[in-house]
DNA sequence: GACGAGGTTTACGTTAACGTAAAGTGCTTG
DNA sequence: CAAGCACTTTACGTTAACGTAAACCTCGTC
């Protein structure tokens, strides 16, 4: 065993900052507990692109960012191509002319209203949850009596 | 035209208090902005249970309540198997053993923990939507200077 | 040099949540 | 009574988001 440059987390996992940083799909895969095959798809589907080393992908800080916004967004019931959409954008930005720019802002705007109207039937479904609940546990209670 | 009990939002749409009305599966479909399709689909899940009139569904306050919370659940990207989980428990409890309710509130829990997830989920997302938004008018406001 | 752990491509399978089309029923309105 | 709605059932079609299987490569290791 003499330095393996390949296998294990990638030998730069603490000798190097963040930034400089790769990951195998393997390693990623683990890290937000989805499988290869996930990780693969939304690449298909236009989310990653990671870089190559011969036939291996190879995913930088980037990549890495990317996938949890798309987990993140995944978790909030968007679809992936909703994410790829706002993702796409915002990497046209820096060379986006008016126009582009105007519609992602206008795109923003739109999930920011989504946003706010999940926020509110979170609210609403902790009420019921926390109504259920409290019901659950008079019932419980007096079952405890009657014994 | 004389006293047409069918048809029409419901003869009881003003005069009748809300828990007494009864809504045809059209109208429900126009309230929450979903096909009839929809709620029949939902009926074949289990998720609602809509006496009949001959034929023709006959849906009441609580079945009205129920999609209504059904519909909040998938806009939080809930399956419908776990939103009737949760329904059918609810409804099993006035008569639930202690077992059963022990689960419900455990199943309560979960979803609480879920929600918890989901909101800091939605905080973030908007951090990163305000962020790129100002990024957007910003490259915005330096193309209308270099003109 | 066999092998096991990771990685790769290709391709078909699966599940949830409906959409869509066809064919029929029941009422009321011109 | 024909037309037109609103409803019904049955059944096949569709899409998204992966799962799963097969067949292959490429290391470092025993």
């Amino acid at each position: 065993m003499s330095r393996s440059p390949s296998q294990a987390p990638d030998e730069s996992a603490e000798t190097l900052p963040r930034q400089q940083r790769t990951y195998s799909i393997g390693e990623l895969a683990r890290m937000f507990e989805v499988t290869p095959r996930t990780i693969r798809f939304y690449e298909q589907e236009g989310l990653l692109a990671p870089s190559r080393q011969g036939q291996k992908r190879i995913y930088r800080e980037k990549d890495r960012v990317r996938l949890k916004l798309t987990l993140r967004g995944k978790r909030l019931g968007f679809s992936l191509a909703e994410i790829r959409e706002v993702v796409m954008m915002y990497d046209a930005m820096p060379d986006g002319n008016a126009r582009q720019l105007k519609r992602l802002i206008e795109i923003l705007d739109e999930k920011r209203a989504n946003l706010d109207r999940q926020m509110e039937d979170i609210r609403l479904m902790r009420l019921e949850i926390d109504d259920v609940d409290q019901r659950a546990r008079d019932v419980l209670r007096q079952l405890g009596k009657e014994d």
